[in-house]
RNA sequence: GCGUCGGUGGCAGAGUGGUCAAAUGCACAUGGCUGUAAACCAUGCGACUUCGGUCUACGGAGGUUCGAAUCCUCCCCGGCGCA
């Protein structure tokens, strides 16, 4: 059971308010979708997650699949019941481990670059730590150096096994610094990917095809049309888009504009407060970001006026909640010299309570577009 | 009182004649972080600066030396031991 219902659409731009549903509820949309990548959003219990606001976790296949396994999780009822999560799950397909113990260890760098690169990564080069062939990626843990692989058949087998709502297909999510041929043999095995994906596939999960194609838009045009045309429930937007805002949003205009419209839109590892608007306004339905928790645990409070260093020494001395305009119990209870005399102290409940309100926060931030979109301000 | 060891930057602690504005760690500050390799990483941390330097600093005061945080003398302070 998977469906997407649209329950309005913007006349000012492409955004849409919806309403995805899936075995274990509902997911109204635009939706922030919290990073959980081991079976936990980082420091916080299930319910916890659930009482901050969040509608629908996004875990990691790469991640379950080196620790626990896939098969102790199955034993354990699937994902749902292991973690103890009773909304919408949805598992990424590894495709962006590719990335990151890939060339984005490699190089030191993200998936969002800043200016143009002096070099750019020829086509047929290969990682250091994995090896990208036609079929699959052979990786190597960073942690202890375990060879594990990674193909379209084992990513699904996997996924199907975790059992979550949404799966992904297995891509590659290129470096910022691939250079066009790169990207073009990339982009085309990405393709092939997902259709080997849709193939194989055995459940009645959801599964997202993965749209590519870097900053250019004529291969993210390409990508779209190619990965829309086939028989995916919904479908992901990976990979980066540009250097900034703007170039980001004109991008996913251009694929969502590609994509089947009645089908939902997830965009990959992208979701900064700031980003809600154009994200949803460019017609993007769920976003995950890593950012609420990450930053929570160095000490980055994100607050209706911005950011905030809570371990700051000025803030040792400040009485008031971390965002005096927010709702969730973690500003109801606490002050900013408590969390920060916790952070300073490295003590694990300051990483937890900052959490909480972070992801508190952007989840307030998601229901705050979903207003404004009814409201049509987007 | 005698003996002995020691007093170094916000703290801890290297250094024991030039290569020392002084290792390293902590603390502090700033910047970065967007499908989590990440409770992480990078930079700064005496003052002034035309960024080449200049000045002030290693308990205090003198001294030796071309040159002293480093050697000598006295003083002050602390630990330990003996009275």
């Amino acid at each position: 059971m998977f469906e997407f219902k649209i329950l309005k659409r913007s006349k000012k731009s492409r955004a849409r308010l919806g309403v995805i549903t899936t075995p274990h509820g509902e997911i109204e949309t635009p939706a922030f979708v919290p990073v959980a990548t081991r079976a936990t959003v980082r420091t916080l219990e299930s319910d916890e997650v659930a009482a901050a606001g969040s509608q629908v976790l996004i875990c990691n296949t790469y991640h379950l699949h080196t620790a626990p396994g896939e098969k102790n999780v199955k034993r354990a009822g699937g994902l749902h019941h292991f973690m103890q999560w009773k909304r919408p799950l949805m598992t990424d397909s590894g495709g962006f481990q590719v990335f990151s113990l890939g060339f984005g260890k490699d190089h030191g760098v993200g998936k969002i670059l800043k200016e143009e690169p002096e070099r750019r990564i020829p086509e047929g080069t290969q990682p250091t730590h994995i090896k990208i062939t036609d079929d699959g990626v052979h990786f190597r843990s960073p942690i202890d150096g375990t060879e594990l692989y990674l193909s379209p058949k084992e990513s699904i087998r996997i996924q199907e096994a975790l059992g979550a709502d949404i799966m992904f297909a297995f891509d590659e999510c290129p470096s910022p610094l691939a250079d066009e041929d790169y990207l073009h043999t990339s982009l085309e095995r990405t393709h092939r990917w997902a259709a080997q994906c849709l193939k194989v596939r055995k459940t009645s999960q959801a599964l997202y095809g993965i749209v590519q194609g870097g900053g250019f838009k004529n291969m993210r045009i390409e990508s779209a049309r190619l990965i829309g045309a086939l028989p995916f429930e919904g479908f992901g937007v990976g990979g980066e888009f540009g250097y900034d805002k703007r170039s980001l949003q004109k991008m996913l205009e251009h694929v969502h504009d590609e994509l089947p419209e009645n089908k939902p839109r997830h965009v990959l590892g992208v979701g900064h407060p700031e980003d809600f608007p154009y994200i949803a306004g460019a017609g993007g339905d769920t976003f995950d970001c890593i950012a609420p928790t990450h930053y929570a645990r160095r000490g980055t409070i994100f607050t209706s006026k911005g950011r905030l260093q809570i371990r700051n020494q000025r803030h040792l001395t400040d009485q008031k909640p971390l965002d005096p305009t927010c709702s969730c119990d973690i500003c109801k209870t606490y002050s900013r010299a408590y969390i920060s005399h916790l952070m300073r102290a490295y003590e694990l409940t300051g990483m937890k309570l900052a959490s909480y309100h972070n992801l508190h926060f952007f989840n307030a931030q998601a229901t705050l577009l979903r207003k404004r979109i009814q409201n049509g301000e987007i």
